[in-house]
DNA sequence: CTGCCGAAGTGTTACGTATAACGTCGAGGT
DNA sequence: ACCTCGACGTTATACGTAACACTTCGGCAG
């Protein structure tokens, strides 16, 4: 058609669509921009859209991005994507960053195995932000580095580093969780905590504790475990073999090690919930999975991610970051029941 | 200590590296390119590069897109993170692109809720190929507009528009499965199938009928679920339910299924696997979280990520991709065993 | 009639990089 | 003495976009 041809059909440039539709580079950015409303006439704005609907016009995100030394898009630092909580979060964020044409791109963070990549080549493009979780020591180390604007997924809301923070009223959960058991007449808990020492398994371990020391006559003993069925059940496993007075009940920092629980549970011939109540953290699938579900307290993910990104937004945009926890809920199933003492 | 004095420390350019070392900006982006190997002297390449490091240099990486037109990123179409499968996926794949300078952004197709997004506008900048699976029709077609290079995982063999297919060796697994229960003495069967009508879930079914059919004397019910534990469960409960022959083996899609069965079996009084055996595909943490222990058949996912992303490497430097489907393994558990009629 | 103003576009520039094309200089062959 | 050639650098340019600064022009008040 045209004269000059092209062997390869390249993506249309700005520039094309202000040849076809007869005014100026210019004035394509000026229409195609959204911004300057006014600023180009409606009849000739409609010939640039048009235009550019014809040839298909994608703008060049890399040029863009070169031109505005912004680019839209945030780094996620989670742990792994393999943990549906996280990929929840991921969910979350995702989609209301697309509200925003914004991108998000992850950064599965170093499980301490393989090389700990740089976080920066894994994303492609340079970076507005990043909205990070448990993050790791070196990972934090690599990204202090840029200052770029940091909002931080339940963890510590004391530091003054990041931009801003996300948090779940975690402690409240656990009270939720204790406050149930003790009300169905358990004395002796067992908490199966996470190996991996962060915040958020630190505030669960606190807000335990203090329930129960406010209840007066109860005990508690503590045993930890990678995030992993089979650890869970070996370390559950080996807990409950012990002499002595046996736990009624085991708090879970996750469903995860809830899971191992209720296996080592199993194997010890142990029946939940007659003889020993389990109880979880987060609502994962796995919790309605299993028989009996488990009781569990629900995390809402998806709103973690949603306001991670709502609070980086509103950071670049100068905004302040909307503050206050997300609610978390009990959820009461079927992996609880009073102690046998109290059924007798 | 420079002169002249920024009142933001901006990120350096390859120009003031140049400018740092003594060069000019094409000597560092000589040497720093790594490529023309022996273009430079020693003794200035090491300038170069310790002014670099002196500044913290970091190639600014949409100019250099811009620059030569690729961006070494691929998309990465998969239906849900959440499933552990794709998030294995992933994770295999970002690997494999890490260590190749390479990045991996994700595409979470639409899973009919929601608007479907512009797949180009969730990666952040022009793509070099893509890597999906199961795609979404809508995806597919906004994704064959731009010609990109396309690498499919687990879907048809037989088209031809991908430049590279990964496959697993689905229907090799499903006899695996049929022939472990009809060696224990099954004869009666119930499979418990995807609701989502992908190549994958084909295959499946049809190695199942084949397998059945060869050993003349069994029978099979089909029922379909979405993938999802709830929906499983209530399928198979339907199923379970009716008069007549009930099936002493239920035959899962997947593992989510596969734990779906086993509570509708729970709910009517059946013991898995005394009365009733269950298998699922694809071995997930799931798979050994349940009690009993899933017999199912193990899919290496990261694999199936890593070589997509080697294919999409090889498609994109001219090389063939390498062919053949993966291997996959039955893992026999605790939830399959002969029929009651069998032990009698 | 003059001067000023707003509306509607256009010309131009810079963002940071990779590389093609072009010096420069000294060694070595004839 | 002249040409060639390789080794080592430099200059110049283009990638596609956004936006500043400028022009053009009709209208309108003084």
């Amino acid at each position: 058609m045209t004269s000059a041809q092209q062997p390869v059909p390249a993506r249309p440039t700005s520039r094309d669509v202000a040849r076809a539709a007869g005014v100026s580079q210019a004035t394509v950015s000026l229409v195609l921009g959204g911004k300057w409303p006014g600023r180009v006439s409606e009849v000739t704005a409609q010939r640039v859209r048009e235009a550019a609907a014809e040839l298909g016009y994608r703008p060049n995100l890399a040029a863009r991005s070169l031109r505005l030394g912004r680019t839209r898009t945030a780094l996620l630092v989670v742990p792994a994507l393999t943990n549906e909580f996280f990929a929840r979060v991921y969910a979350g964020a995702a989609a209301l960053a697309a509200e925003h044409d914004f991108g998000v791109v992850l950064y599965p963070s170093p499980d301490g195995t393989g090389p700990a990549r740089d976080p920066f080549a894994s994303a492609r493009a340079a970076l507005d932000g990043v909205i990070a979780s448990s993050m790791a020591a070196d990972a934090l180390d690599a990204l202090h580095g840029a200052d770029l604007p940091l909002v931080m997924l339940d963890s510590d809301p004391s530091g003054t580093g990041p931009a801003a923070h996300v948090n779940l009223d975690i402690a409240d959960g656990m009270r939720q969780v204790t406050g149930h058991l003790l009300g169905l007449g358990h004395r002796r808990f067992l908490h199966l905590a996470s190996a991996v020492d962060t915040w958020t398994f630190a505030v669960r371990a606190e807000a335990l504790h203090d329930a129960l020391g406010a209840a007066g006559d109860a005990t508690v003993r503590t045993v930890r475990a990678p995030l992993d069925v089979g650890a869970g059940r070996e370390a559950a496993e080996q807990a409950l073999a012990v002499a002595g007075e046996r736990p009624t009940a085991i708090v879970c920092d996750d469903d995860i090690l809830a899971a191992g629980a209720c296996k080592a549970a199993r194997r010890l011939g142990l029946r939940v919930p007659d003889e020993l109540s389990v109880t979880g953290f987060d609502d994962l699938a796995l919790a309605t999975a299993l028989e009996p579900e488990l009781t569990t307290v629900r995390l809402p993910a998806e709103q973690v991610g949603e306001r991670g990104m709502e609070a980086l937004l509103a950071v670049l945009d100068g905004r302040p970051a909307e503050q206050g926890g997300l609610p978390v809920q009990l959820v009461v199933r079927g992996s609880t029941a009073p102690p046998p003492a109290a059924r007798a």
